[in-house]
DNA sequence: AGGCGCTTGTGAAGACGTGCACAAATCGCG
DNA sequence: CGCGATTTGTGCACGTCTTCACAAGCGCCT
């Protein structure tokens, strides 16, 4: 590093080099080249197009290339983009050069699995903590942690610095859960609970619902198994689709 | 139902009502609404406010009514919108009419978690088999259902029709198994292995990644750092937020 | 019946995200 | 040293999503 130099950016080598801020949208797929980087760093390779990492990625290039530039990329033209640089600037923009420390809350199904899901371990962060309200599962051994009462967050969050809070609760516990971690000073919410949050201000919270991505594919089934059910004329088609129901608006004449 | 008119629609009712092509931010909304509806039904209420539902679901209003108008909504101005036909209404444009049948691959940590998942179960979906790779997992029993060898996907598949095939394998089983999945016909795919997934034109795969989810929040946390740390003291504070943290909103202006 | 307050549905404007297409930059080679 | 092949970075146009603001519609009360 302090080799590259930044285009408008002035020296400042080695200082932090100011978060540029980011549109969400690409954000969020920082971590999935991250992820395809570190597998292209495995099998050998040292530059990578930006073709040939979209690619890994399942984006388009175009894409790829705009978003590495908000952060001020380091490509070379001609050659493409270093391996190694890459995943250091990619590393260092979502915060991931400390390990970061995550209280896991509720033990249950969901929550015993994510408990000893490597990923999270292999991928930047810590579990700090695993916690839950039930007395009978306190005291419970998962992946060499004990599992501790909710009621021990102050003095945990106290001990360790808890980054990201992780709820894996019942819905109807998620919100006092989430009012516990604000209390600590917990800033960063990933929910697994289906239910919303509500939080201050300053606290981010993510949502992940198993159910709701099912219920999505859902809806594409439903929309393709309609289409193919047209039969070629379109005229009668009782079966599926009476006559002009709803919107029928442009024509869409799918004639497979 | 049978009960509501449509505005521009003929009669015709009971009949299904060509599905209106929504955008897909508004799909995704849609089981939020659905799940919101449905702790409303719970809870007694037989109308409800677009405002309230918005509440209840986490968005605004204004993109609340947007969505619903899409399609074809059946609210009453001045009162709101009947809970219990809404909810037949969304279920029905996600295709949830029928108890899809949900294939589950991969039984190790998370596929276990996932097997034992109520929320599927509950909120639509029925899981129809499970299935792993590994002999030794073949046999075991999880919550009723016994794992059986992943090589059984076609015999199972001609049984049950399989909707959905859900992914649940280390990233390096993950393609292979996708191809199975697809030889079968499986048109929609959930995928939590973290990588991408090639598959033919109108097959849908979502996938879903928790490090993922994590590091977005490390990029968050990471950016409120630096921006906290410019303020006068810069140093301490750690124990929790100087400036103010609830709800000012409007007046933010943190540092620069 | 008529007026009033409330709520939906939607046009329009703005913000945001995407993808094309090409100039600028770099490397390798003769 | 200059040229061509290659690939990045980005201006621009387009499409999608969000938000505002308000007319139209509905029920209730007088």
């Amino acid at each position: 590093m302090s080799q590259h130099r930044h285009p408008g950016a002035p020296g400042r080598a080695g200082a932090v080099p100011a978060l540029p801020d980011l549109p969400e949208a690409t954000v969020a797929r920082l971590p999935e080249y991250l992820r395809a980087l570190h597998n292209l760093a495995e099998t050998g390779h040292e530059t990578i197009s930006s073709e040939g990492l979209a690619n890994a990625a399942g984006v388009n290039s175009a894409k790829l290339r705009k978003d590495l530039s908000h952060l001020g990329s380091y490509g070379t033209r001609g050659v493409g983009y270093d391996v190694g640089l890459l995943i250091d600037q990619i590393e260092y923009v979502l915060g991931l050069t400390q390990r970061r420390a995550v209280a896991l809350v509720g033990v249950g199904n969901l929550g015993h699995a994510l408990a000893g899901y490597d990923g999270f371990v292999s991928r930047g962060f810590r579990i700090a903590a695993l916690l839950d309200a039930d007395p009978a599962r306190v005291g419970e051994e998962i992946n060499g942690m004990t599992v501790q009462h909710v009621d021990e967050l102050p003095r945990v969050a106290a001990e360790e610095s808890i980054a990201i809070g992780v709820i894996a609760t019942p819905a109807t516990a998620a919100q006092a859960v989430a009012d516990q971690l604000v209390a600590v000073g917990v800033t960063s919410i990933l929910n697994f609970a289906p239910c919303v949050l509500s939080v201050p201000d300053g606290v981010d919270v993510r949502k992940v619902d198993l159910a709701i991505e099912l219920q999505i594919l859902s809806f594409h089934e439903h929309r393709k198994a309609s289409l193919t059910a047209l039969p070629t004329t379109g005229g009668s088609a009782l079966t599926a689709l009476p006559g002009g129901l709803a919107v029928t608006e442009s024509q869409e004449a799918i004639g497979t």
